[in-house]
DNA sequence: CTGAAAGCGCTTACAG
DNA sequence: CTGAAAGCGCTTACAG
């Protein structure tokens, strides 16, 4: 291989001015520059990683730590991680793809090692193991889901609880007063997948106030489980005119739920979901909806992860984006019959 | 941080006794093994990966080369991606997962800095820019996907010939004569992805050895046109009993347009698709289907690619993956009006 | 503006 | 069975 030395040798110079040249810390004299840079180009000469780690303690490379849990919806997956590896490689890091099932474990081989500059946390749970290690760790770490305790990290997610309230604001708006609100299952609750009971809750509380009612369900996270629910759940409520989904699955069942029942939306029930845009261009799903934002939390994370490791700040966040209906018209004043009563 | 020179200065030895009881390529005495180790622990000392790299050459990372073309459909990678990052786990190796969109600008500046062992390209083309490259480097590279010439280069795919070949074989053994066959999008074929009309080839001409008619077009990748463009080939060929899929997209809008049509199957139209059974499982669908193997070629490519590595081998291999029928009941005879005439 | 040298933390012939 | 030392390819104070 090509070394700096070999550079040095064929331009003439040191080895040092060959990495100052590199690096542009301190000034090099035109010709010097001229000629070095020449030189690498010929040569085809790029610094070794290995040792240029060893000798700054900087890989440039970040870990993004994902668990792909069977039950969760993986498609969704993928536009958090295609979030943070396009802007990690825009901030000059590559990612190390970590999917191993022991998350403590790959946390603590690949913090210790050095290989990485930072980690970037997928699927976050509310009391989740990973988290005290990474306190301790001398890597950075952002979080992509908001835990019980942030403290000592950097933390994104979507505004769930925001967005229950947006949810409900906008059917009552319209003049809905009795919705339904499908969540994800229960298990996922119980797993510490908080995001669950942050969006059910804050809706509830907000349809409350508001003088509303909202049933809420947990329903299956895969077909055709999901279909079955929908239906037991819209049997359950005849009265209801709105239908609230945190539930990818159930978004991508309504259409035949909806169908199959003759129903239209938004003439016959309106509907708003919580799914990314990409999801639902994916499947053509006609429901205006909270976008997840998954892409954008990826870059947020990334980003303010790239701000510690490059000591642009040492303070930590906790940035809860703000939800945003993307409409498509799935969303209307509820039919006649149910009208202002 | 904790140095191979402290555990050395804590159990009383050399450095170079603690690297040999690490790596075991000399005997050390039990003492001596025992008092090292117990030391390791008590100082959680895990070697330096940098440091590592720089004096063996081989850093333990491969690199994941993946490229989300917006017409591909997206949720169909994850299989790849998860079957290479959780084998190569298992061999020993982490996964640096790049997604530039500048396939050969992101082979060249890792490959030559030396941060990877060896390449997995997904999504290879059949004249890909990738390939040349790739065969000049000195780390090892296998592909998933067959392009026009893997010399020098491992490759794992679905044999997608013989896929079609049983596709027509399944329906034609069972009495169906006139059949439509759904294909990826033309611009897929363009852009070099030969499985395309590997698949459409094999299953045009083992229709005409049998005397069957096949009637091949090819898709959009997206809702809703596609759900269009299947109402059109059906419309155009009333006499037709089977219908193949090569595009999920495809399978994901059949449901829908069945309904609409009311038609079932297998009793009025016989179908069956070319998809992983994760994908069928994600969106319940009900086909019968050739199995793409995903997170098997996945796997595969690593195996080799790591014999390649560790010099278990120097052989290249082109292995295609005989398809396999996931039956879930969506073929049968054709409707009596149809039956063998 | 530039060079010689030390040092990053490992591994591995060399020597005993 | 074990140790002292060279070397991997960089970066960066130190010196001029």
């Amino acid at each position: 291989m090509v070394t700096i030395g070999d550079v040095a040798k064929a331009a003439g110079v040191s080895r040092s001015t060959v990495s100052y040249a590199l690096s542009g810390k301190r000034s090099i004299s035109p010709e010097v520059r001229e000629r070095v840079e020449t030189v690498i180009r010929s040569l085809n000469f790029t610094p070794n990683a290995g040792a240029r780690a060893l000798a700054t303690s900087q890989t440039n490379v970040i870990a993004l730590l994902a668990q792909f849990l069977t039950d969760e919806f993986a498609p969704a997956m993928l536009q958090y991680i295609l979030g943070v590896t396009d802007r990690a490689r825009e901030l000059g890091y590559d990612t190390l793809m970590v999917t191993e099932e022991d998350g403590v474990k790959a946390l603590k081989r690949i913090s210790d090692s050095r290989m990485v500059d930072g980690f970037v946390l997928l699927n976050v749970a509310e009391h989740d193991e990973r988290l005290n290690l990474l306190r301790t760790a001398v890597q950075p770490g952002a979080l992509i889901g908001l835990p019980s305790d942030p403290h000592g990290l950097d933390v994104f997610d979507l505004d769930f609880a925001a967005a229950g309230r947006l949810m409900v604001d906008r059917l009552y708006g319209l003049g809905h007063r009795e919705m339904v609100l499908v969540s994800q299952p229960q298990h996922v609750v119980e797993r510490g997948g908080a995001y669950v009971w942050r969006l059910a809750n804050a809706a509830h509380s907000r349809a409350e106030e508001l003088g509303a009612r909202l049933h809420t369900y947990f329903g299956a996270s895969a077909q055709p489980e999901i279909g079955a629910d929908l239906h037991r759940f819209l049997d359950a409520h005849p009265g209801a005119t709105g239908l609230l989904l945190n539930n990818e699955a159930a978004a991508a069942a309504l259409p035949s739920v909806l169908q199959t029942r003759h129903l239209r939306a938004p003439d016959d029930l309106s509907v708003i979901g919580r799914y990314s845009d990409d999801f639902a261009r994916t499947f053509s799903l006609p429901y205006s909806a909270v976008d997840s934002a998954a892409a954008e939390l990826g870059r947020r994370a990334v980003e303010q992860l790239v701000r510690h490791i490059e000591n642009h700040t040492s303070d930590h966040v906790v940035e809860l984006i703000p939800p945003v209906i993307t409409e498509r018209g799935s969303v209307g004043a509820p039919p006649p019959a149910h009208d202002l009563r």
